[in-house]
DNA sequence: CTTTGCTATGAATGCGTTTTCATGAGTTAA
DNA sequence: TTAACTCATGAAAACGCATTCATAGCAAAG
């Protein structure tokens, strides 16, 4: 049997396409019997609305995208999934689609796949791709980037005061030579933590030293060889902490230690970013700071909702992060 | 400016619709001459196609959808990571469904917002509704479940051999009593898993023993407990290895272990299933038997592919395990 | 010079739905 | 009785596009 479609059900129930429209989507005009009639033989025929039809006329798709270059990784999954439970709430469906091709971007967005976006490109969308989506007054949230106009909006983490918190907490431990260990400098929050940890070094009129920066790629054997290549080359400056980009260099850092012969944390404090899975099952269990993802998610949501019904303008939101203390760091020890 | 459509830019070529359409879906029957000029055309005005008018008419959407009522996890994303990566290859979009609500899974496929799904639902598609996707020819995979007919198929782990592998593998390191803590009996692996287990035992006419069988249900915190219960209870029934339903599982009867005493390996081995990211990194690293996700997702979009361009009929694919030994399991020392 | 065949293009149709507007029946007021 | 007004329903248009079919133009064949 071919596809049924709203003239069969119109024909089988006797009424008029209009009417069966009406019924379906509880246009409060019907006579209660007329629509429930419509209902009962929708039903029975299983009658399912093409949504290709019903999007191209009402020129919605009750839809939100959401597009990254990646998905793994729990910062991802954590958020697709706070994402998704919001979505659900509001009544809207979340389409996750995974591409570095800014092409595919662009054509689903303005190609009115989706009713509105949330977007997670690390900064591949250029100002022109951005002046077309606000020619055409297409509904975006960023998540690593700041802007905001009439109809887009950005939700980040704070990941400068991530970087100042981080700082000052090792050198409330009574640390002073602390490295930091640099993730990827395109990338926003990389740059942002950063800053923060020059902040905090100044505030406390620490001495920035240049040797003491190295960079680790957010990667664990990028980390690793650094720091055992520093170690090679400046025995005589062993720091007191590392400060590492994220958990998984954090990771690396430690590894190198150990092999170094280094306690971690009774010689040296290491902490990381993120609170991924495994910092609490990590021997010795990192210290980090976690950011909250969930809440990220469901701001970006929300707000893209708002957006969509015109309820306000784009605004930047910035979430706060948290600082999570385990066996990693330790409060320094006098060797002298 | 209100949106473009393709008759604008037809009136601004001065060609018809239909030479647009052409020019911009390759269709070789224009002078080169009057495509390129279209397409300069289409390119200055910023026209981008409007995706429902295109898949109405067409009745193709070139997306394909993944329904699953979770992404949390590993096992997820790198599924996704692989199926999403495969798409591109073949020219697809995929779409990420995460709901528990059947509706959106039925409404999504038949209504064609895809042209095909792949399906991970824990079982909760009924036969009813494998019926009506059977009687409207939907093209679906399921990954767990086992089911083919002219539309649909299916790309599995081969769980049962994965369980019989891991015991045997216990086995050949000298353990007799070995435990087993089973997962979440309804779900399609941790079924088979089990089976894979009594089956080994049987080959090596080892008796299967009531009590080592205990319910972790997939979780650290449940499998702690039970464990901890375990040996309370019996203290004289010290099992020689446990095999865990999963490696959260596995890290939850470790912790479990140690508390009281014992040492993993050298008193007790302990094996899990998935390879998490965990697994590795983790004190003692766990002895695990890994599936071939990746693979897994590549095999189901190439299968929903050709179900879709009708180059076959399903059928069901089956993916092998992998044993990986690492430190969590050891040779059975003789303590007599 | 007419006919045939071929190529490039345009007019028109329809995909399945929502939505606007008209219509006819029934009710009330004058 | 008739005009004015409700109210439920239907006819038809429109959304943006692909596609079918007709046709004009032109070269080759008769």
């Amino acid at each position: 049997m071919a596809k049924i479609t709203i003239k069969d059900v119109a024909r089988e129930a006797g009424v008029s396409i209009s009417t069966v429209s009406n019924a379906l989507n509880d246009v409060d005009v019907l006579n209660p019997v007329t629509k429930s009639h419509v209902l009962k033989v929708a039903k029975q025929l299983n009658y399912v609305p093409n949504l290709n039809g019903k999007q191209l006329r009402s020129g919605k798709t009750k839809m939100l995208g959401f597009f990254t270059t990646s998905v793994s990784g729990p910062y991802f999954y954590k958020l697709v999934e706070s994402m998704s439970r919001e979505c659900d709430r509001l009544g809207y469906g979340l389409n996750v689609f995974i591409t570095k091709d800014k092409q595919v971007i662009m054509s689903n967005i303005l190609g009115r796949r989706v009713d509105g976006a949330i977007i997670y490109e690390e900064l591949r969308i250029d100002e022109e791709d951005i002046s077309a989506m606000e020619e055409e007054k297409i509904k975006a949230v960023f998540l690593d980037r700041v802007l905001h106009n009439e109809t887009m909006g950005s939700v980040i983490f704070d990941s400068f005061v991530a970087g100042y918190e981080a700082t000052k907490y090792l050198i409330s431990l009574g640390h002073k030579k602390i490295a930091y260990i640099s993730g990827v400098d395109t990338m926003f929050d990389s740059v942002e933590r950063k800053e923060g940890y020059l902040a905090a070094l100044r505030q406390y009129q620490i001495p920035v030293i240049e040797d003491y920066i190295m960079q680790g790629y957010f990667e664990e054997e990028s980390t690793y060889n650094a720091v055992k290549s520093f170690l090679h080359l400046h025995p005589d400056k062993v720091p007191d902490a590392f400060l590492a980009g994220n958990d998984l260099s954090a990771i690396g850092c430690i590894q190198a230690l150990k092999t170094l012969g280094y306690g971690v944390p009774l010689d040296i404090s290491v902490m990381g970013f993120d609170d991924i899975d495994i910092a609490q099952y990590y021997t010795p269990p990192l210290t980090t700071v976690r950011n909250q993802i969930a809440k990220q998610g469901i701001l970006a949501i929300n707000q893209l909702v708002r957006l969509i019904q015109k309820k306000e303008q784009g605004v930047v939101q910035k979430l706060a992060c948290e600082l999570v203390v385990r066996g990693s760091s330790h409060v320094k020890i006098n060797s002298d």
